[in-house]
DNA sequence: CCAATATTTCTACGTGTCGTAAAAGAGGTT
DNA sequence: AACCTCTTTTACGACACGTAGAAATATTGG
């Protein structure tokens, strides 16, 4: 009922697919900016399928993933540099926020997720807490 | 790489359509199982479209929804009825739980996240880790 | 018990995302 | 000009989701 109106789909945090999702953490894990020729050759890397992608494969998801505006792109140089447009832990408190929602039921949802994390992570919850937002 | 392998992707939390999403809240939101003719109907006064799907429609979805493990159906009953397998709020604290991933940057994104909340969250967050994580 | 009706299951199509990559274009080098 | 190298364009298959008709099955009033 709302697919086909063409709606825009906004991309504030996107889903990754699988091969979006290992771009993004080698960006992520990278202080230089990379080429999709670096990223081919350490996605190959990684897996123990060690399947070499073409390169235009990693040229269209580094497109998409400009698109979603999760990566910058430097034209200037020729063989493009691609980075990261956030850090991953900042990406991933959008997908926190994200799925809390705006809803009014936050506090009830952190009360359950508090409820299941272990003592250990409460204690350094309550650590994080007293120093950033004290006073 | 992955999805041409058929691979189960399972759908411990699933991202949900609007449609599914839509259905989902009237579930949780109902203290009664529901038919699929209640939803349509439910489903038909919500929008300012008014847009009355088919019944077909509803069941279609809903039975995506049980395969995802999100809602549970009485076949006793002769319209059967559906309820949601669990709440809303621990529908969402999955989400989180998936948003955080297994990562050992847990805390540094957690700490983003305070980072971003309102001072009364926070209260209220530090309020909730006393009462359900003390001793 | 049967025909009409209600309900569910099966099948299918359109659109969108994602993985994948060939084909075509663009720009510099010999 | 012929040739690399890199980028853009185009495309296809698989799958998720919205949508619903057709077919099968169950319920019920007579």
């Amino acid at each position: 009922m709302r697919q086909q109106l063409k709606q825009v789909r906004y991309y504030l945090v996107a889903s990754l697919g699988d091969l979006e999702r290992s771009v993004m953490d080698l960006l992520w894990d990278s202080a230089e900016p990379l080429t999709a020729n670096d990223l081919r050759d350490n996605l190959a890397a990684l897996g123990t399928d060690a399947k070499e992608l073409a390169v235009t494969t990693v040229l269209t998801v580094l497109a998409r993933l400009e698109k979603k505006g999760l990566v910058l792109r430097e034209r200037t140089t020729r063989p493009h540099r691609y980075t990261a447009s956030s850090t991953r832990e900042d990406h991933t408190v959008g997908l926190l926020n994200d799925a809390l929602g705006t809803a009014q039921d936050r506090e009830a949802v952190l009360a359950r997720f508090i409820g299941g994390i272990s003592a250990d992570e409460a204690a350094s919850l309550r650590a994080i807490l007293d120093t950033v937002k004290s006073a």
